[in-house]
RNA sequence: GCCCUGGUGGCGGAAUUGGUAGACGCGCUAGAUUCAGGUUCUAGUGACCGAAAGGUCGUGGAAGUUCGAGUCUUCUCCAGGGCACCA
């Protein structure tokens, strides 16, 4: 029995794609398009077969619509900036660049040999000056445009990657990628305003209906509105006011106190006359918020001194400054209302401020309604203790007191965000410098454009920590722009993400002299599918869709979106496994013996692990080259595609894999050694068919349809199981009746086409075997007859009482009363039925028979 | 604390969207092929009772709606993920 040869023929097939240039496209607005992207990847080393998984999935998809006559395209690139390669240069000695054009290399290769349907003349690397220096004329229009600004602030500080991050980039307080421990540092810093887009990025979420619901959840949680108001207090003594953010204008009246966050000019103005709050605010930067709150979330407060007048009575209520007030959210400043707000309540308690309530829940006595422990937080109720306000549910007392303090001139309604501007400043090298230079007498000076790009240096040192940009010796120096006296160079570099967030359209122009042109981006854009992790719900896809609105302001595009449909894929999983001394164990250095004990290739005993996600770090990766070598790309990508459903995580075991290859054999075998002599190609059927070749002709028309409709939901796993049943259907043809050759032929040569996107080595090998000429890639997606996808008998279930009795077959469309006789006529049925009368008989066509008794 | 997502055989998962629960696969059992292992082939495989025919139970748990519930409603338990001094 010949196995199928997986090395030799998928070498064969991908060199015929390769050279026909069977996946190039071109703008083509007479066609329909369809652009497919997985998110790229960054060139860490070598990919396993946890990173492939959507590689596949998008492979799946570009093949598919490229049958049904799309323009497809479906490119592919490196986000290739990034500090794995400063950390590489530092360890290894290897430059950055080297070590990341060598990974590329390596990948590139390991990509290729999945056969992966990719125009690669459109491969694009984000740390080729030809890609980044658009990037910096894109800075440039953005500053014009006020959409780029450079400010002091307090930045996330990651002390083990020496460098500033975003606050999307800090998790729990730590460092995104390095876990370590965020601090705050105040820095001059470039920012991009995403915050002037706040409302539309949330607003459009609910027209993203292709995205994962999640995805859009996680966004809008991120950018987070608040309806609530600005109130103005007047500081008692002195000529200003403080500004306050609520949202409950309606507990005004039970306000006990006002606090200022530690960073808020109004605290370091009252620092350097008093060196006991300068200690206090010392204090609170030390802990750094989400620190304390680790810790312990004990409120803290210091006593100003001053008083803030309330726009409504007239009271005096004491200023204090509070490490839990936070100077980024609203105006850095609050009022304390303690009856209706936890922390105001622990806070009023431990310094013994009022507590009145304001609002009354529903079903209590406002004589005797208090506050404990708990502070009243529901927006249930009525407000009361609250003079012009009493009475009024929250909702309209929010209202009215709005417009008392409109009408006042102490404060308006407005709305408050928790998005921040998105800071890109990045104190490291392997990224693109940022193009402006600081002049001595003109301030910060743009790189004008006929000077881009802005190269990076190569001849750089990692030997000390720090920013090589910072240090080295002539790069920085430059001549201002303006004056022509002697300036200095930006040595900071942008984020990462900034390259990430506007690949897609570089992708409709790879070689283009502007960053894109206008007719490819309006023929391509949006992306109809994007592919790519969860993590990404609130980084890389924030950024892209704030970036593609600020392009658009710049004029480069008209587009809000840059992604019509999502699909977040599960990660792959692996066991994992530890040594005696708790290191980690690759895969292949474990053997399980007869008895499933599990040691190590000397017989020592090894700890298996709970399944995670692959990584380096926990070594438990299966390499891309094993799987490969042993099975080929075809068995590798059914096995990612048939085991879990996409969303969700896959884990891998040998058990699958090979379960994948003995199905890659047996479908060769069908195909290559039929049970009978297949009709000659193009055969035609013959009018009427045997029951049993009808029934295979009609579940061929039916996997069809179901097929088509699986991959149209991303529902893989499901087709592929679709597939299998049709080969075992397949399989248990017997006999030669006439026609046998005519409907094998089409049943083979379907189940070829329909698995060509999944395994496209396999079906072009088969498709040729078939005896066809012209490439499966080009031929298109089969056609199904609905009026034979369905049997024309049709199995009913008959129920007494609900419960399965029997089952009765009847010509499809058979009239209500046929199918009640036929029920009751049943042995079985008859029995359950225990001699009653039926007092009811349900009849669902085609379906089911419920008799009642 | 708040917000998601999920809970179906030994395992991964299906279920025409309220109509035969367990498709498809993995694993396992028995048999055939083979010197042997692997491969391949045949049969079986939710649990319980039964020799069988057949019956009873069964989709985390409890209640409800319905002729009929994995699917709808209410309550509840568990697991995973996200957010969190956001005023």
């Amino acid at each position: 029995m010949a196995r199928y040869n997986a090395k030799e023929t998928e070498e064969k097939w991908q060199k015929a794609w390769r050279e026909r240039q069977t996946f190039a496209v071109e703008t083509d607005p007479k066609r329909p398009k369809y652009y497919v992207l997985e998110m790229f990847p960054y060139p860490s080393g070598k990919l396993h077969v946890g990173h492939v998984r959507n590689y596949t999935m998008g492979d799946v998809v570009a093949r598919y619509k490229r049958a049904q006559g799309f323009n497809v395209l479906h490119p592919m690139g490196w986000d290739a900036f990034g500090l794995p390669a400063e950390n590489a240069a530092i360890a290894s000695r290897v430059h950055p660049k080297a070590w990341t054009y060598a990974n590329i290399a390596v990948m590139r290769e390991q990509l290729q040999r999945m056969g992966l349907a990719y125009d690669w003349r459109r491969e694009i690397a984000t740390c080729h000056p030809e890609y980044y220096r658009h990037e910096q004329k894109m800075f440039l229009d953005f500053l014009a445009q006020g959409l780029a600004y450079r400010k002091e602030s307090w930045v996330n500080w990651d002390p083990e990657e020496n460098t500033v991050l975003a606050n999307e980039q800090v998790i729990d307080g730590r460092g995104w990628r390095s876990g370590a421990l965020v601090e705050k540092r105040l820095l001059a810093q470039w920012f991009l305003k995403i915050t002037a887009f706040a409302e539309d990025l949330l607003q459009a979420l609910a027209g993203l209906t292709r995205w994962p619901e999640r995805v859009r959840l996680m966004q809008e949680n991120w950018i987070g509105r608040s309806e609530g108001a600005r109130v103005s207090f007047a500081l008692a003594g002195r000529g200003d006011t403080l500004e306050v953010f609520t949202t409950r204008p309606d507990t005004l009246f039970g306000a006990a106190f006002c606090a200022i966050a530690p960073s808020h000019k109004l605290a370091e103005e009252l620092a350097r006359g008093n060196a006991d709050l300068a200690d206090f605010i010392a204090e609170c930067n030390r802990m750094g918020t989400s620190e304390a709150v680790l810790e312990q979330a004990e409120k803290k407060g210091f006593e100003t001194g001053l008083t803030a007048v309330h726009p409504f009575d007239g009271s005096e209520l004491p200023v204090y400054v509070a490490n839990f007030v936070l100077m980024e959210y609203g105006s850095g400043a609050i009022f304390g209302c303690p009856a209706h707000d936890q922390r105001d309540l622990d806070f009023a308690r431990k310094y013994r401020l009022p507590v009145v309530p304001v609002v009354l829940p529903p079903g209590e006595d406002a004589r005797r309604f208090a506050i404990a422990d708990t502070a009243y937080t529901d927006e249930q109720g009525t407000a009361f203790n609250s003079g012009f306000l009493d009475g009024l549910p929250v909702i309209a007392a929010k209202r009215a007191a709005v417009k008392r303090l409109e009408d006042l001139g102490s404060g308006q309604g407005t709305v408050a965000w928790r998005l921040r501007d998105w800071g890109v400043s990045r104190q490291r090298y392997w990224g693109c410098p940022i193009p402006v230079i600081h002049c001595g007498a003109c301030g910060i000076v743009p790189v004008p454009e006929r000077d881009l790009p802005v190269l990076l240096p190569e001849d750089v040192s990692f030997d000390e920590p720090g920013n090589p940009l910072a240090r080295h010796p002539t790069w920085k120096h430059a001549r201002c722009p303006r004056c022509g006296s002697a300036a200095e160079r930006e040595t900071d570099t942008f984020d990462t993400f900034f390259e990430s967030s506007w690949y897609f359209a570089r992708f409709c122009s790879p070689r283009s002299a502007r960053a894109f042109e206008r007719h490819d981006v309006d023929y391509w854009l949006p992306v109809d599918q994007y592919i790519g992790g969860i993590e990404h719900a609130v980084l890389h896809l924030l950024y892209s869709r704030f970036f593609t609105r600020a392009l658009s302001a710049c004029g480069y595009l008209d587009l809000k979106e840059p992604f019509a449909g999502l699909f977040t894929q599960g990660m792959v999983c692996h066991e994992t496994y530890r040594d005696a001394q708790g290191n980690w164990l690759f895969p292949e250095e474990v053997r399980r013996d007869a008895d499933g004990r599990v040691g190590d290739a000397q017989g020592r005993p090894v700890t298996v692990g709970r399944n995670e996600k692959m990584s380096k770090s926990k070594k438990n990766i299966v390499g891309l080259e094993t799987i490969v070598g042993a099975f080929g790309a075809d068995t590798a990508r059914l096995y990612l595609l048939s085991d879990s459903p996409p969303e969700r995580d896959l884990e891998w075991t040998d058990e699958g894999i090979e379960g994948a290859w003995r199905y890659v054999n047996r479908l060769w075998r069908l195909v290559t050694e039929p049970a009978l002599p297949l009709a000659p190609p193009g055969a035609a059927l013959p009018a009427a068919l045997p029951p049993a070749l009808d029934r295979l002709n009609r579940a061929v028309h039916r996997t069809i349809l179901d097929v088509t409709s699986d991959l149209d939901q991303f529902r893989f796993n499901r087709a592929v199981a679709r597939i299998r049943a049709l080969t075992n259907a397949i399989e248990e043809i017997d006999g030669a009746p006439r026609g046998a050759g005519a409907v094998l032929r089409f049943a083979l040569e379907t189940a070829v086409r329909l698995v060509a996107p999944m395994m496209p080595h396999l079906a072009e090998e088969m498709w040729q075997a078939l005896g066809h000429k012209e490439m499966l890639a080009d031929a298109p997606w089969p056609a199904a007859d609905a009026a034979l996808a369905v049997e024309d008998t049709v199995t009913y279930a008959v129920q007494v009482n609900g419960k399965l009795r029997a089952t009765i077959q009847l010509a499809r469309g058979a009239s209500r009363e046929a199918a009640e006789s036929e029920a009751l006529k049943h042995e079985a049925v008859k029995r359950a039925m225990n001699e009653k009368q039926a007092r009811k008989v349900i009849v669902v066509p085609d379906r089911i028979v419920n008799v009642v008794v």
